[in-house]
DNA sequence: CCCGGCATCCAAACCGCTTTGGATTTGATC
DNA sequence: GATCAAATCCAAAGCGGTTTGGATGCCGGG
């Protein structure tokens, strides 16, 4: 209540020490009972709160975790990044941790890495999209910067935690539900294909053809930033093309909205004449419930993954010999009103 | 390069004091030429980078900005949440501040700026989205916390600083773009009312509507969270009802996709049978631009109030005396497809 | 009655930096 | 040559906590 009470005039106030005082602050067991109480009670009627500064310099630890975004990263990834940045922020104050984030120019991205480690700003950070050629891990294992990855890096899934959800398989059983239905051919509107995920999801699809005995056709294949628009075009380039594909796999509900878009534009239906799955993060301002969802999808709630990788960095900060350790989530693959049987079936 | 090297190991490398070592690094003006080069050059060799912890004890300023959000907000404003983060966190970076992020519980929300107070936690922070009965600024102001207001908060203009888009006037342009195109049936998708914005945004539209002697007809105005599907629902009941809307007011490009997919599922045309008109926040992930833009729009870039905010604030932390000052953006009306002349005129 | 041990509590050092209040040197002035 | 100011540099005192290494008092046991 009251305004700047230090832990100084508290204790000058309980006629304690400061030793004492901080002892029964923080639950230590040689302080008595009573004091405790007594401390309590009156840290509580001066509104006393440590100092944060100080107490981390006393400690030197800086009970923050750091999340470095590239802006370019940042442009791409911008929702799904939020979501999983809220489930991370919700475990870190569950634990009294801060989260700190640092918006930076790509070209400054090492650097700052490097300084979240000398300055101490934090215990530890999370990798976000990680890419098929990631350095990123070698860089903080070389400054002694613990860190969890969203994602997986190729080549380092052993040496390295990491919280992922399983991108090919995902995508491989979305394609055979595609297959399944009757449709041959199949158009894939990919992420950034030198991020790993997309380069998984990109794998789970061919396998699924390839297992059937399919050859995919890079001329319905592409990759890129996951923009409405970039859905609406390509699909629309596609349908006019002259051997259009009956069914889309999407890596994002935002393209496949532009998608969508598209098959109205063409006076189709969507769900009837061209099947859409896509990949759905589970965003809260894109919900895709309901009775029966408006896309079929494979679901992976990249909140989930937030709090989890969250769970993980503190363990890994509060123990940092512990062995590495990782999650892989399953995607649920759910029907929506999105797809059918292929049409001439 | 090399590991933890603190002040004073690099002024004994120096044979040199520490107040030395400090202002030459701090470039202050009592130290000489030559010397503070040699510091520099030992600093750079030994990788020195001051403790940020202790340096912010020292100094008594944080050096570091808060953004509480309570979950439930957070579900709704996602992604303009996080663009506006975004732009703030450049400007953060940019003048060496560092951003902090909390998710809370709705009830924690007053704890949690109390506790960047009493534990020194920022020097400042924003306040986002403020609601038509708005009171954190008075909690602010109580425990003597700096802030700015992204938006306004009604009956505070004049005490507060904050940075807003003239939400009124683009709503009211919007609508007069509309009647002049000949439509007489204007339904309003707008966002949740107890938000300040939005009330603004209704204003401006049924002021528009007055001054040309229409009535509203709340049958066809709409107030929810600014989804896909609540375009896609609202737009369609609409839509299939006896006196169907002739254009939509949208208060989000995201509903407003909803509001096209309605229509199209309509079997109608967008900008032909049906016109649109949304907010756009020019969200990265969802572009509104080429040649010409599917969407006829309000914009008003919220990456751009995040870093102007972000700059009001510093302003304010670094002389707390200020006199309060506002930033008021105005929204481009922009033409796209999405609108066209009344059907039948 | 004395002693060891436990329960409490405290003075002081420390974390790593900034900053105050001099001390010392240098150089120009008269 | 003495004086004063400017130019440099430094020792030490914070900043507000945590933590180490004892003190002190009280108790039962030998």
């Amino acid at each position: 209540m009251s305004k700047g009470v230090n832990l100084k005039e508290l204790s000058n106030r309980l006629n304690l020490s400061q030793t004492t005082v901080s002892r029964a602050l923080n639950g230590y067991p040689e302080v008595s009972a009573e004091t405790r109480r007594r401390v309590a009670e009156m840290a509580d009627k001066l509104g006393y709160a440590p100092n944060s500064q100080a107490r981390r310099l006393a400690t030197g630890r800086s009970m923050a975790i750091g999340h470095v975004i590239p802006r370019s990263i940042h442009e791409m990834m911008n929702p799904i990044f939020l979501e999983f940045i809220a489930g991370a922020g919700e475990t870190y104050s569950k634990h009294g941790y801060d989260m700190i984030i640092s918006v930076v120019e790509d070209d400054h991205e090492e650097d700052a890495y490097r300084q979240i480690a000398t300055r101490k700003k934090a215990d530890g950070v999370i990798i976000h999209g990680p890419a098929a050629n990631e350095s990123r891990h070698e860089l903080l294992q070389a400054i002694n910067l613990p860190f969890v990855v969203h994602g997986r890096i190729p080549g380092a899934e052993q040496e390295t935690s990491w919280v992922d959800m399983n991108n090919r398989r995902a995508f491989e059983r979305a394609t055979n539900l595609l297959l399944d239905l009757g449709h041959k051919r199949i158009a894939l509107l990919n992420g950034l294909e030198h991020m790993d995920f997309a380069r998984r999801r990109r794998k789970g699809f061919e396998d699924a053809l390839s297992a059937r005995g399919l050859e995919p056709d890079t001329s319905i294949m592409r990759s890129s930033d996951m923009t409405e628009p970039y859905g609406c075009d390509n699909a629309m380039e596609m349908l006019k093309s002259e051997h259009p594909p009956t069914a889309f796999l999407v890596s994002s509900m935002i393209s496949a909205i532009g998608v969508a878009r598209a098959i109205g534009q063409c006076g189709l239906v969507t769900g009837k004449d061209i099947s859409i799955i896509t990949h759905d993060d589970a965003l809260s301002f894109l919900p895709n419930s309901g009775e029966v969802p408006i896309f079929t999808c494979t679901r992976s709630s990249v909140r989930y993954a937030g709090q989890r990788a969250a769970e993980l960095l503190l363990d890994i900060v509060a123990d940092p010999k512990r062995p590495s350790s990782s999650l892989h989530l399953d995607a649920e693959l759910i029907v929506g009103q999105s797809t059918g049987p292929a049409p001439g079936r």
